[in-house]
DNA sequence: CCAAACCCCTGCATGC
DNA sequence: TGCATGCAGGGGTTTG
């Protein structure tokens, strides 16, 4: 579950094989809240082609012909492909019926996810409040040592803040300290130069990693292939109990409302 | 300016 | 067995 930048980035590109050029005969909505207003949604999205798919932190970007729809998946949210003659299940919210017979279904079982169309030309460098993407030059050691100088707040937190750096949700906010040798409540302003440098480096190869591989799948994540990522058998603390470089036992601590894992071994405060 | 608290939802675990 | 209770969690909003 908790689809981070990694399985929202795969998102993009399953779907991207499977939909794109394909035209919205029709929306249906099932709960309005996610759309906000259903009539202007489902007004404004018919007869336009699906052009080209991408993503900015957790939001996913569907350009369409005069207008982009941004989802963000929250906590469950997922896209399905499926036969109009398969049956809708009561977590199905959305559904766009497309011009090849198939449909394009939007299923959230806690109904956290939304829906938004925006005008075509996004801006996307302040879009929605965020910071920059990990793996944009500008998040940099620099940035990285400025931004944290003025935060007393525990490092994890920030990790979390979507202004700091866009994509990082509590799963591998968990992992990077961990790359790094830092324990989730270390106050922020704390961390040195030389563990700025090291935080880009984790945070890059830890999601690089992840997308490699398709994204986690701690609970119930998979792709709208149905295919289950394999980033949890990568997971050093996260939901672990037993460390796996020193063999001692993780503790559970709660940081910025989110359970957090650590191992106080190899982890320093 | 910043941070903490609250809200939205449902499935699941727990307790009696 | 069945019902009530409470918890998780991203991000927007409200409150301190």
């Amino acid at each position: 579950m908790m689809p981070e930048l990694p399985e929202v980035e795969t998102v993009v590109r399953t779907l991207e094989q499977q939909i794109s050029q394909c035209q919205i005969r029709s929306v249906r909505v099932y709960y309005d809240k996610i759309v906000g207003d259903p009539k202007r949604f489902t007004d404004c999205l018919s007869g336009q082609r699906f052009r080209y798919f991408s993503r900015r932190g957790k939001y996913l970007l569907f350009q369409l012909d005069r207008n982009t729809l941004v989802v963000h998946l929250r906590m469950e949210g997922k896209f399905y492909i499926q036969d109009p003659r398969e049956p809708l299940n009561r977590h199905i919210h959305v559904v766009f019926d497309l011009d090849n017979g198939m449909e394009l279904r939007y299923m959230d079982t806690r109904k956290f996810g939304r829906m938004e169309v925006l005008p075509k030309e996004l801006d996307l460098k302040n879009f929605h409040g965020l910071g920059p993407e990990p793996f944009d030059p500008i998040f940099d050691s620099e940035y990285v040592y400025a931004f944290l100088k003025r935060k007393k707040a525990p490092l994890k937190s920030v990790l979390l803040d979507q202004s700091f750096v866009a994509g990082i949700g509590n799963i591998y906010a968990d992992e990077i300290l961990a790359k790094i040798g830092i324990r989730p409540k270390m106050s922020a302003r704390r961390l040195s130069k030389k563990k700025c440098e090291a935080l880009v480096e984790a945070v890059q190869e830890i999601l690089a990693n992840s997308i490699e591989l398709g994204g986690t799948t701690i609970r119930s994540y998979t792709s709208s292939l149905g295919v289950a990522g394999r980033f949890q058998t990568k997971c050093m603390v996260h939901l672990q109990k037993i460390c796996p470089k020193c063999q001692r036992e993780i503790k559970m601590v709660r940081v910025a409302g989110r359970s957090s894992y650590y191992c106080p071994h190899c982890q320093k405060s």
